[in-house]
RNA sequence: GCCCUCGUAGCUCAGUGGAUAGAGCACCAGACUUCUAAUCUGAUGGUCGCAGGUUCGAAUCCUGCCGGGGGCACCA
């Protein structure tokens, strides 16, 4: 895992995650809502002797003037049984925060707005220049949590379906990280199923055998093919669906020829998820991989416990857990399926010794799972059944972190199985060569860089309109929309950046002396785009705690872009290199690069590379 | 049938019980001899699916209905 910080202010302060957490630093400057509700809380223990659980700080309405109101006087009103205006007049006469805001004004039926002082707020934004954290306070209840996410299949190519749970799954690894908490990514990876079985008893008949282990001469591609064609056979012939079914049992059963075939398969469909995760720019590693293979000795003890504990009942002759309040279209208890009337295991009874894994091997106090929302009743069962069993106990949380399906652009589901799904490394690829296409045009780049520039445009794109809506939507799959060049896309952030870079940059080039004065200097807002980039650039630390909360990643992409246009305006009306006030200049120069940091900052928590120039 | 989820501008989407619901794309009109125009400025565009209810106040909470999607016993 590379450092929680990306790049290196240019004020020449080291980062490094040790100086993050030791002692001497100063302390973060806290979230400005923070400030704003404890002046409030304050006065109304002073005016009514009343603790606010919630002081209602919103940002304003657009156009209604001030940063942030307050909303708390509507609903103190009833409680006091008075008018809503005299209680907001009388909070304003006991707020102590001239040093803050300007005087409170108060609107409408009751609304207080805050208008931040010029010179508080300058030397607030200077207090996040100066902070490595940008803010960002660390959790005060650091987890260790265990988050499952990608989970491929071996022997087949990765494809679009794999995308979301692997990049909104990498992005919440980084932010859970990167607020304090101890993150273990598990991918569980598909290597044991019926699937497998149809693939082994098919190649098998193809003459594959242990003497002549074909996967040798055969990329990941040809095993696609081979799989699908098993499909077919699957679905078509019910004898060869059996075979299938008893290779799988086989293989449980530890079947050392069958095995032997199969660590084959495995090998090759390292290389490939390896690859696809290089470039998509996902951090994982095959040490971060445990297959469902992995489970299989805990498998009989787990169906084994669950039986003697009267947890689970034989029924049809499969063994089956029914946990309370879950139900058939009968009506009937829905089982959870522990082992099949053939002997067999099913993913039911691989994820719950997941969770006995997770909880009692990795001592996690939380365990997530980053895969599709058509999965949530299996988890709400695996789950019901774990508590059940003790294996998950009461303080534990696991939560199942669901995301909408993909569809094709007519809105239908995008169907994998006939084999009509779109590959990943194809995806990425195609992502890439139009980023580049677009590079050759405006780049004046040497063509060497122009290429890994492309690849991390290319490669951003494709997160960043994955992550940017919220994941419980549906997902439309549109190479038009992913690969878009403009509008509320990674790549305008990049450029944001990438011309703040240049300012530096230039900056640099006129004086590295003068450069490294001007971002040690005071900021001071004076201009409204300063104002309004300054206030983007505070909520970035609330939005990445809401994102940790929440597990919600486009709440972080929404705010990097308010900070993005933010900055594209005073980019526009706020000249650096021909202002002749010194002070203003090193001012607006500091801002910059705490623009720049925050956007890289940003970018890398999603998992997306900030090129120094496009 | 039951459960989950979604329904907001032509399209794609934000929206934390709070004021006149916001962006982007598309369309229209402007701004490059000027720090990267992959940009910015302006205009147009809304029965927040429908109907009740709770509330001082509802796109947001509750109930019902309509519509889309998903799930519901040996695939994962």
């Amino acid at each position: 895992m590379s450092s929680q910080f990306p790049h290196s202010p240019t004020s020449g302060a080291v980062t490094s995650e040790e100086a993050v957490f030791s002692a001497d630093v100063a302390p973060a400057p806290r979230d400005l809502e923070h400030e704003l509700a404890e002046c409030v809380r304050s006065a109304a223990r002073a005016a009514y002797s009343i603790d606010l659980d919630d002081a209602l700080i919103r940002p304003s309405v657009a156009g209604r003037g001030g940063d942030y109101q307050c909303n708390v006087a509507m609903s103190l009103a009833k409680r006091l049984g008075c008018p809503p205006r005299e209680v907001a007049e009388q909070l304003c006469r006991h707020l102590d925060i001239d040093h803050i805001t300007e005087p409170p004004t108060i609107g409408g039926p009751g609304f207080i707005n805050f208008t931040f002082r010029s010179d508080w707020l300058s030397a607030y934004t200077s207090g996040l220049a100066a902070d490595e954290r940008i803010g960002v306070p660390l959790a005060a209840d650091p987890r260790r949590i265990v988050l499952d996410l990608s989970g491929p299949n071996v022997a087949k190519e990765m494809h679009v379906g794999h995308l979301r749970s692997t990049i909104i799954g990498s992005a919440l690894v980084r932010v859970l990280r990167f607020v304090g908490h101890e993150v273990t990514p598990q991918n569980h990876l598909g290597d044991w199923g019926t699937p497998f079985g149809m693939l082994l008893e098919y190649t098998q008949e193809l003459g594959w055998s242990v003497d002549n282990p074909a996967p040798q001469n055969h990329s990941i591609s040809d095993l696609n093919t081979f799989y699908q064609q098993a499909r077919a056979r699957f679905d078509a012939d019910p004898a060869f669906a059996d075979r299938a079914r008893q290779r799988v049992v086989e293989l449980q059963g530890g079947d050392e020829a069958t095995l032997a075939l199969w660590r084959a398969f495995i090998t090759e469909s390292q290389r490939h998820f390896s690859q696809v995760y290089e470039l998509l720019g996902a951090d994982l590693t095959p040490a971060d991989a445990r297959g469902e293979s992995f489970y299989n000795p805990a498998l009989p003890e787990v169906a084994a416990e669950l039986y003697r504990r009267g947890l689970a009942v034989i029924s049809d002759g499969a063994l089956c857990a029914f946990p309370p309040g879950f139900v058939n279209p009968e009506g009937e208890p829905l089982p959870l399926m522990v082992r099949k009337s053939d002997g067999g295991y099913t993913y039911d009874t691989t994820d719950l010794a997941a969770v006995r894994y997770r909880v009692e091997e990795f001592k996690a106090n939380q365990l997530i799972y980053v895969v599709g929302s058509e999965q949530r009743l299996h988890f709400a069962m695996v789950f019901a059944v774990a508590r059940e069993a003790g294996w998950l106990p009461e303080d534990i949380a696991a939560e199942h972190v669901g995301f909408g399906m993909l569809l094709g652009e007519d809105g239908k589901r995008f169907r994998t199985r006939s084999g009509e799904s779109v590959k990943l490394i194809d995806l990425v690829s195609e992502a890439v060569d139009r980023a580049a296409e677009v590079i050759a045009q405006r780049s004046d780049l040497p063509v060497a860089q122009q290429a890994q520039v492309a690849r991390q445009v290319g490669a951003g794109a494709v997160k960043y309109a994955d992550l940017a809506s919220d994941r419980e939507r549906d997902y439309v799959f549109s190479w038009q929309r992913m690969l878009a060049m403009e509008g509320n896309t990674s790549v305008y952030l990049q450029y944001a950046n990438a011309r703040a870079r240049s300012l530096l940059g230039r900056a640099a080039e006129e004086s590295e002396t003068q450069l490294r004065d001007a971002l040690a200097a005071p900021i001071t807002i004076s201009e409204l785009a300063e104002r309004a980039l300054a206030l983007s650039v505070a909520r970035f630390a609330p939005a990445v705690s809401s994102t940790a909360a929440t597990l919600q990643p486009h709440r972080l992409c929404g705010q990097l872009y308010e900070i993005a246009t933010s900055f594209s305006k005073f980019y526009e009306s706020c000249p650096i290199h021909s202002c002749a006030d010194a002070r203003v200049r090193a001012s607006r120069l500091r801002l910059t690069e705490l623009t720049s940091r925050t956007l890289t900052q940003g970018l890398w928590l999603l998992g997306i590379k900030a090129p120094e120039r496009l």
